[in-house]
DNA sequence: CCTAATGGAAAGTAAATACTTACATTCAGG
DNA sequence: CCTGAATGTAAGTATTTACTTTCCATTAGG
């Protein structure tokens, strides 16, 4: 017999506080902000998680970060797998866009999710380094190299994402749909034969 | 007669608010944090700065975001150019490390400084977009979005910085040099005519 | 309708913290 | 050695804030 009502109320609670934490960091957020936000007493926040600290853990444990599949798409062909990638990379990093405003903001939220960020970076930068590497092998591209090239080609999503996350559209007019298009174009006769 | 303790002072304690900014944050630092990194009583602090969001005004306002000349050393030559255009945005992220980072953490300081640092963008970006304009017009790369061409130039060295900014080295192992040298080797067979 | 789980109201506690006041001390320049 | 600018010492104030305690209200499920 699952009570549904406390699930609801927990989840009111972290919603109300990662929009604060967005806004003000942690110690900025005060307990009595999250309650009025979450619409319930502060009495109830501390009752459901023990501390403040505790919301935190809450959400980073609740906190995805799984990698969309790109293995399973790939076809081999240089447009279409690049645009994918930066298309689920854009994705990814947008799901996760409130986790990654929070810990880069506090560096208490940061020393409990950094560990987990920086795998999910390695992991992506490894996946695109080995697509290079099998295009390389298969003559598709040129010879370079391809670790610090992935590093480029995140890079270059990364400070897309991180301009918009910060400065929204204030900074930088393209849409996704341009910058992909586009850095992916130039990437390509970057680093295509021919 | 000009008092020189005062200065010194004052610079003891912008430079220790600066690097507690940086670990902890505005609301997570304490004036008697300051007073101890600074190592003067923390009443100094309350005597030159009025109150704790004195300091910051004070760093705020001292804190240059010049744009180094670009202009002037342009060859009209792609690799060296770009090269040198890479060399110096870096560099000119890296002096501004310290601002950067505490704007990013704090919407209070993020509040004072993201008019001009979003300026600064714009700036930076206007004389890429013109460079390319002028480039195309001289008939030495192809014909292409300079806005978005030069959104996608930055987004990649500013994605570049803000990965060892917050990750060290962890995140990314290509030092700046190669960096440079890679990416502006693939974004020049990307845009140039041949 | 009863019961147990859940949430609310109100009042309070203890610690932290920005900032103040009054007075003493250091120290460089003339 | 004297003066005045700068800093230190010490004690204190008012407010905020995380967290507690006690008692009461609601509500969902059997």
């Amino acid at each position: 017999m699952i009570n549904m009502k406390k699930d609801e109320t927990k989840k009111k609670i972290t919603k109300a506080t990662i929009e604060l934490l967005k806004e003000k960091g942690y110690k900025g957020t005060t307990t009595r902000e999250i309650a009025e936000q979450a619409g319930v007493n502060e009495l109830t926040v501390f009752r459901h998680f023990g501390n403040k600290e505790g919301i935190i853990q809450a959400i980073v444990k609740t906190t995805s970060f799984s990698l969309e599949i790109f293995d399973k798409s790939i076809e081999w062909e240089l447009k279409k797998d690049l645009t994918n990638f930066g298309y689920l990379l854009l994705k990814d990093f947008d799901n996760n866009r409130d986790m990654i405003s929070i810990a880069l903001k506090d560096p208490l939220i940061f020393s409990q999710a950094h560990e987990e960020i920086l795998k999910k970076i390695n992991d992506t930068k490894e996946i695109l380094k080995e697509y290079f590497e099998e295009m390389q092998r298969k003559g598709y591209i040129k010879e370079l190299d391809c670790c610090t090239q992935a590093e480029i080609f995140l890079s270059t999503y990364w400070g897309y994402f991180m301009y918009k996350l910060n400065f929204g559209d204030k900074a930088l007019h393209a849409d996704y749909q341009d910058m992909i298009k586009n850095s992916i174009k130039t990437f390509i006769k970057g680093i295509s034969l021919h």
